[in-house]
DNA sequence: ACATTTTTTTAGTCAAATCTAATATTTTTT
DNA sequence: AAAAAATATTAGATTTGACTAAAAAAATGT
């Protein structure tokens, strides 16, 4: 049985989160900027979780999970996740309160302990932000996905896909400042011709076209 | 405002333990023993928290708490505390089976999280071993003590004083493994004599005659 | 194709926390 | 009071995880 210390687990996690959205390759740049490091303690680093065989790695090009990297990945989430759960839902911090607190706890070690507390918080399949919470063995249930055009007023969710990833449509996102990931709230709906008042990022306000609306995909959060 | 490292408020807490009991001066040895660390590491720790004013250190001349340590031991000790009641009350954890997992969260880090938690669990003043919550400025309540005598059948307690302290009645004491801090457990009350049939950390069981427990004060456990 | 820029790795340094072995100091015994 | 034993400190090494600066490799632009 392999152990990894809380820093360790931080890179795993990291990696893990930033190889999902496959697509383009990750490099130590990504992974420094997203842990707040420098690209040359990445490189220490990844030379260490390769020895451990958490990672398959070549010099110059890239890692990647080994299945083992990978099973440790999801139960470090797991932590995490259930922790986010307990906050929000029974210590009532707000949903961007969570993330520094569940950082911290994610690495407390005990399978008595996550065992209890996901038997206690009635065994939850989605942490608050809609994200998956694998079970002891590594399986998780993937949210539904609705479009964007189908979500009702007041509804909260993610957006997760694009059904036309053309880039005449990728460059209007991008330049209205809608992204995989961006938190989206339905304000109002115009029966006239489909269109829709959102708010992005509980900050900026948008209107959507239904052209728009129904190529993004996205995960509705629990309503709370 | 100072921050002391997971290890740091370790020493802390066993070097505060340590100083509250006894008139004993401590030494190394019993902090390395406590801690699981070699003499020499001690010695290098206490420089360590000397120079950030935790604690007053003249070389071979043992060490003692400033206020400003003796109020962050304190904090360590609330949140470990805390947890403790966490994992009894809604975890279901065994009251001995708490340690090794509060020992790893009282180092987490967030005034809104040990705020949000000792509401959660109804701002206890007590953890599930009967010693003391400090509250966020450090105060706590002292448990009452009460004869071993007056205690009921199946009620529970840990010794903590004895009113008696003869050699005669230490050695006794001594002999039929009776100590401060022992748990003990009513079983018995004999109407005739008012002698106890006692039960001794959760195995051994023990008869004490009235005059003896007379003298052994103890502190009950909350009745859970 | 080659020069420039960007990315990645290595080399060398540092701080924290531990260890073992050696030394210093205090305490106890004779 | 000196010797012996116990205890505490220092010296020197190791591991982990970070850094900066320099070198190497890959990607990009003309
Ligand atoms: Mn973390
Ligand atoms: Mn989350
Ligand atoms: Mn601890
Ligand atoms: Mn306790």
């Amino acid at each position: 049985m392999i152990s990894l210390s809380p820093s360790e687990e931080n890179y795993l996690k990291v990696i893990f989160r930033l190889t999902q959205n496959e697509a383009l390759p990750i490099g130590t740049n990504d992974i420094a900027n997203a842990i707040h490091t420098k690209p040359a303690s990445v490189s220490d680093m990844i030379r260490k979780l390769a020895v451990k065989g958490i990672l398959d790695y070549k010099k110059y090009h890239g890692v990647h999970l080994t299945e083992k990297g990978r099973k440790t990945a999801l139960q470090v989430l797991r932590r995490g996740r259930l922790w986010e759960v307990f906050l929000v839902e029974k210590l009532h911090f707000q949903w961007d309160q969570v993330h520094e607190v569940a950082g911290q706890l994610e690495h407390v070690r005990s399978p008595l302990l996550f065992r209890r507390l996901d038997e206690y918080l009635g065994f939850p399949k989605f942490d608050p932000h809609g994200d998956p919470i694998p079970d002891e063995s590594g399986e998780w249930q993937e949210k539904p996905k609705s479009k964007l055009q189908d979500m009702k007023i007041a509804e909260r969710g993610k957006i997760v896909t694009v059904s036309d990833s053309s880039a005449a449509f990728l460059r209007y996102l991008d330049k209205v400042g809608v992204y995989i990931g961006a938190k989206v709230e339905i304000l109002d709906k115009v029966e006239f011709d489909g269109s829709l008042e959102i708010r992005v990022d509980e900050s900026r306000k948008l209107f959507v076209s239904k052209e728009v609306s129904s190529n993004i995909l996205v995960q509705l959060f629990d309503v709370k």
